[in-house]
DNA sequence: GCAAGGTC
């Protein structure tokens, strides 16, 4: 008996090639040059028994989907509406006909199809349209789908011998997604770009895109634009003590802050002074540690590449990819925040023993040192976190390359060490009715600091001697005026913890989006305090316009907003577990965003006058007064950690 | 010329 396997990447078809024929494996070339069969013998036990096994795989998404060519050829006529109702059809685009015909030829000569595909929901989609190639050149072939949740050898073994069905209901999901994307996407970008075009300037010849992962990305921009602009300085008022002792100056805080009424924080502080005398009422030393990372996901890559390596989330990962390719680095898109138990992660610390800057580090931990890694609490059932898998010497690494390899290598090891150690110490005083607090810290073994330059330890002051139960006048003792500052604006990485924390894109696409809406000219990125500041992200006046104007017409369905994105995800999992069907949230869905096309366009008038009085200024430097829709939708978004 | 999701 044949049987064909399609994995959803060669990586993977590769992996689980080695795995089920241990090693004795004959690669052939297809007509694409990214895919190859891989050839072998392996005993699927009852009922396939022993078989010819054809490992291959596809490139992702098979098939597109596309609206008949009429649709396509004016964007004014047919009106941008007709999308939300017009036919649509399924079809291979040319750049993937050899991935197709690959599996046709290979179908054909195959009593059953075995879909390796990853196990998530875009994944279950792709497997849906492999199984629609191998039928249509064999209507016989059985089909079954492999279930395996990472790449270690026994896992694979097992997940071979328990075929399981495909998931109709998953694929139904990512079907319905697909849809409603393209057309909302399309019938919301083409009414913009007609509308807004005919305003003139620097507008007349740009595309102004709508899409539900842009739009929201953008919401976010704008949000932080409008807190920082209105911000309202609040004044404040603490009490500082201060004493001096073995030539130190110990600062004490207040336990309880700041106050925002003075006459309070006096009559407080008059109490302290009339006391005089302040009593030591807790003296704690303890040891403590500061946690090394966690296994390091693709969100993470990004935002530490944002802060660390001066790129852009989208050119770390294009440089990650680089460096995947190559074999240096593991799969780079992983949700995964925690090792699979089996994998050798001893043999990769040794890989890492020649390099001159962390070798001595790495040998270290090979000689006993080593550490398991924490477990973080995110697991993507598809791939193991991103870690170096051979060592890169940096003469074969242009620049980049060698910054990322290295914060990859460097993390791993650090994941491996130990938690940094250090000694707290908290001594509590009561002065009048009040206490404060002083906090010391000495660090006493670095471990994994001496690899990870990125995180320091900074608490490095030793407190002097103090006795429970002593009293002492301090040296000072003031009231302390301040006022809140505002937030300042969003950093990459800032945007990108957003956009995680509301569903916002995939690991794979968060960093596209926010280039979107660069490309754009919605948002332009400027360097916080000069040119080697961080970068910040803040609207242009077209920007600000669009999400200011869907805010002010849609009372219902703002588009800027990203709880529409969370809503389609709640959708998609009512279809998977039966509640729903594909057909229902379509016309559910579709119905909604018709309602909001038809609001939009009665007001028209509310985007089209938002922006008019900003086109002279070239886009740039927009002063909005804050609207009550706006301040209403500021907190209808989760934001990082919450939850 | 247009979406978001895979992948190379």
């Amino acid at each position: 008996m044949k049987v064909l396997c399609v994995a959803e990447k060669n990586s993977i078809a590769k992996a689980v090639a080695e795995h089920m024929s241990g090693g004795r494996v004959a690669a052939e070339n297809t007509g694409n040059r990214y895919i190859k069969n891989y050839k072998f013998n392996f005993d699927f036990g009852q009922p396939w028994g022993r078989c010819n096994v054809t490992m291959t795989c596809v490139s992702g998404h098979l098939t597109e989907l596309t609206f008949p060519s009429e649709y396509n050829a004016d964007w004014k006529y047919p009106a941008p509406d007709r999308l939300f109702n017009a036919p649509v059809s399924v079809s291979i685009p040319e750049g993937n006909r050899t991935i197709a015909s690959n599996i046709e030829q290979e179908a054909r000569h195959s009593q059953a199809l075995f879909i390796w595909t990853d196990c998530d929901l875009e994944g279950e989609h792709i497997g849906g349209e492999i199984r629609e190639v191998a039928r249509k050149a064999n209507s016989r072939i059985e089909v079954k789908r492999a279930r395996f949740s990472n790449i270690e050898r026994a896992h694979i073994l097992a997940a071979a011998r328990r075929p399981t069905a495909l998931d109709d209901k998953q694929v139904e999901a990512v079907n319905a997604r697909l849809e409603l994307d393209l057309r909302i996407g399309f019938a919301f970008t083409r009414f913009l770009t007609n509308n807004l075009r005919s305003l003139g300037g620097p507008l007349s010849s740009m595309v102004l895109s709508y899409g539900s992962c842009q739009f929201p990305t953008l919401g976010f921009v704008v949000d932080r634009y409008f807190r920082v602009k209105n911000f309202v300085p609040e004044p404040f008022w603490g009490i500082k003590v201060a004493h001096e002792r073995e030539n130190q100056n110990v600062t004490f805080s207040w336990a309880r802050g700041h106050l925002f009424d003075r006459a309070s924080v006096i009559i407080l502080f008059e109490r302290c002074l009339v006391a005089k005398m302040a009593k030591v009422t807790k003296v704690q030393e303890k040891p403590t540690s500061k946690w090394k990372p966690l296994p390091l996901t693709t969100l993470e890559f990004q935002k530490n590449a944002t802060r660390f390596l001066r790129m852009t989330g989208a050119e770390a990962m294009s440089v990650a990819e680089g460096l995947y390719q190559k074999g240096f680095i593991s799969y780079p898109r992983t949700e995964t925040d925690r090792f699979d138990k089996g994998m050798n992660l001893r043999a990769l610390c040794e890989k890492q023993t020649p390099d001159t800057r962390w070798g001595s580090f790495a040998q270290n931990l090979v000689n006993g040192a080593f550490q398991q890694p924490r477990q973080g609490r995110h697991d993507d059932k598809a791939h193991p976190p991103i870690h170096p898998i051979t060592y890169a010497a940096p003469s074969v690494l242009n620049a980049n390359e060698q910054r990322v390899y290295e914060f990859v290598a460097r993390r791993f090891l650090a994941c491996c060490s130990e938690d940094a150690k250090g000694m707290a110490t908290d001594i509590e005083i009561t002065y009048g009715d009040e206490i404060f607090g002083a906090h010391g810290v000495i660090v006493l073994e670095r471990n994994y600091l001496d690899v990870y330059p990125y995180e320091n330890w900074t608490g490095t002051t030793m407190l002097p001697k103090f006795t429970l139960g002593e009293q002492f006048e301090p040296t000072e003792a003031m009231m302390t005026e301040g006022k809140t500052s505002p937030p300042s604006y969003l950093t990459e990485a800032d945007l990108l913890a957003l956009m995680d924390a509301n569903g916002i894109g995939t690991d794979a696409t968060m960093a596209e989006h926010i280039k979107k809406i660069l490309d754009r000219k919605y948002v332009f990125t400027h360097q916080r305090g000069g040119a080697r500041g961080l970068t910040e992200f803040i609207p242009s006046a077209l920007g600000c316009a669009l999400i200011e104007g869907f805010d002010r017409m849609n009372f219902e369905t703002s588009l800027g907003k990203p709880f529409l994105r969370k809503e389609m995800e709640l959708k998609m999992k009512a279809i998977c577990n039966g509640r729903t069907t594909k057909q229902a949230v379509l016309q559910e869905s579709l119905t909604q965003y018709r309602q909001v096309y038809d609001q939009s366009q009665e007001q028209l008038g509310v985007l089209r006058a938002v922006r008019k009085p900003h086109i002279p200024r070239n886009g740039m430097g927009l002063e909005l007064t804050e609207t009550n829709h706006h301040r209403q939708a500021c907190r209808q978004y989760v934001f990082p950690g919450q939850n």
